[in-house]
DNA sequence: TGGAATAGTTCAAACGTTTGAACAAAGATA
DNA sequence: TATCTTTGTTCAAACGTTTGAACTATTCCA
């Protein structure tokens, strides 16, 4: 492909010096309106692209920010992703995507390559197998970073999370007020933040309305739709079986209507079903799903409004203090709990 | 934060020059094996990241791709986006990210910032504005270009699309087959090459059954599920209606099978309804929905490894033939158009 | 008319790495 | 013993940019 045009090519172009170019483009006060002109115009003509790499490397400031998720296929991390992305290109960052496909070395491999690039910061949600922070306590030294929804509890970072014990406190609310009284749940694998934090705010609310939580109540599993299905199956065959379902994720929960309405049981009128996220289908489906909204949008703007004050700290030689965004869940309540 | 290492440091620590030091991680043959073990050790003891900035600098390579979308957080986009980051983070390249969020100026200024970041190469899919090249034009001599589903007719890129073609002729087969006569079609914005496409299909496939195109019978939107709704309950108001529906996406013809539940009209069993991407809800709503798979996970895989292909070729100075790859679509039956 | 101030530029070093050439020391060859 | 190889390293320049200091005209003021 043709050659590159550099500072120097301008510079040659229209016998000046290369660092009368660089002075020019970052319009220094030495420079005669005349030059910078003519730089500029000579610029668009030779078709040249300033080349953040020689710049990042002069200033120390790469301009890049890594961000690491378990899978960009999800919904809810693509949309984040959108949202950190949109904020922070505009400030003039480029953002370095990396997925961990939920796996430990995987993610520490990928967040070795974000600190290669020399990304100036990371945002990140760690995997389903991370179990230790040690890899992020030696970046995060280094580099402002930011974790949202699932993070490390003994990692002193700037986070962003839903309020997941007060969700399942509304979710449980919700069916209690509904009628229900013999509510299951079907939690995520519990080391995972979230998870564990859902599963408490589950025992919480049932204690507050006084309800027992039945043997084989509390189940975990890896949330998928056929989890769903099968947990749901087998609460049926218990002494005394659920009248309402409170899931840690929308797929288990699709998966629970699914296998109620295959064995003809009523939804919502025999037994409730909440969910968790508002993913899209959740409103397609039928019966429509009653879910908990964590703003995922909003979750990725105040991530990278997060990264962008920390840069700023930094380059202001400030001390930055680690700061933890909780946002409130929304009760979205649809058909699938909704009974009178 | 921390000081950054170097390889200076390195060597600084171990008596020797960073030359040797560079030498030995690159596994020269002239370096010893014990010079090798212990830069090696050192590194990992001083957390020495390399700077991939310099490197790029050094060997005019900056191991970075760029990927320019109108939204990340479309499905179709984010699954693709997976397979491309999964398959070039593999061969040690990094992903940037941007988006276009369907403007024309935005896409602009993003290839702009791709440039910038001296990316290697750019897999994009334009934005619905882009009803010119120019701004791909300029870029395509400089760096390999790779365009996947949404392209640009006048540019000599590799593109990677699925058969759009094949694919309205295959759903219209479909609906015939099914004894469904009346076929309306509700297209995308003609001027982005898969929706012009699909319509083109749709005309054909018309005409092989000898089936008249009535008045009304081809509409046009954004493709909204909202779209679907309101261009079927004008279709219903046509004097001769349609019994069966081919969008060519899936949003809308959710839209159009909730207008029908509305209004009580059967589907299948009156009117048939396709949709077009195979999107996750296609199969948990009711009735699911008849749809084409556009396999775009492998979409993404294709694209990323044409992409390898181009830069290897360009590595080795080889002429590189831009090659067009089209996935047949395949189609998926389920209740929408499914009846007896 | 001399000196200072100002404007517009050039100079040179630096960022961290790579890489071919040069070099020194040791062993092999004749 | 002189020369050639081989091994392991150092040297120096380069990639494209930035930036404070230095330099040279030109203008200004008294």
């Amino acid at each position: 492909m043709k050659k590159k045009i550099t500072i120097v090519d301008i510079a040659n172009h229209l016998g000046i010096t290369p660092s009368a170019v660089s002075k020019a483009f970052s319009d220094h006060p030495r420079i005669s309106d005349k030059t910078k002109k003519a730089v500029r115009q000579a610029a668009e003509q030779l078709g040249y692209h300033q080349n953040t790499l020689a710049t990042g490397l002069r200033r120390g400031r790469s301009g890049l920010i890594g961000v690491l998720v378990p899978g960009i296929h999800f919904s809810f991390f693509s949309t984040i992703i959108k949202a950190i992305e949109e904020t922070l290109s505009e400030k003039g960052y480029s953002v370095i995507i990396s997925q961990s496909r939920d796996q430990l070395a995987k993610e520490i491999r990928q967040l070795d390559n974000l600190m290669k690039a020399q990304v100036e910061g990371v945002i990140a949600s760690v995997s389903l197998e991370t179990n230790n922070s040690a890899h992020f306590q030696k970046i995060c030294k280094r580099i402002p970073v930011v974790l949202f929804d699932r993070t490390l509890r003994d990692l002193e970072v700037s986070k962003v999370v839903v309020d997941d014990y007060m969700g399942s406190i509304k979710a449980v609310d919700h069916l209690v007020e509904k009628g229900y009284r013999r509510i299951a749940h079907i939690g995520g694998l519990s080391h995972v933040e979230p998870f564990r934090i859902r599963q408490e705010g589950y025992r919480a609310g049932m204690q507050k309305h006084g309800l027992e939580i039945l043997e084989g109540y509390e189940q975990s599993s890896k949330l998928t739709v056929a989890d769903g299905e099968s947990i749901m199956n087998d609460l049926l065959k218990l002494p005394s079986p659920p009248d309402a379902i409170y899931a840690a994720s929308d797929l288990p929960a699709y998966g629970v209507i699914k296998c109620l309405k295959e064995r003809g049981i009523a939804v919502p009128q025999e037994v409730g079903v909440v969910g968790f996220s508002n993913e899209a289908y959740t409103e397609m489906v039928s019966p429509t799903i009653t879910t908990l909204e964590q703003h995922s949008e909003n979750m990725g703007l105040i991530a990278a409004k997060s990264m962008l004050e920390q840069l700023q700290h930094q380059y202001d030689d400030k001390e930055y203090v680690p700061q933890q965004s909780t946002l409130t869940p929304k009760l979205v309540i649809r058909e699938s709990s909704n009974r009178k």
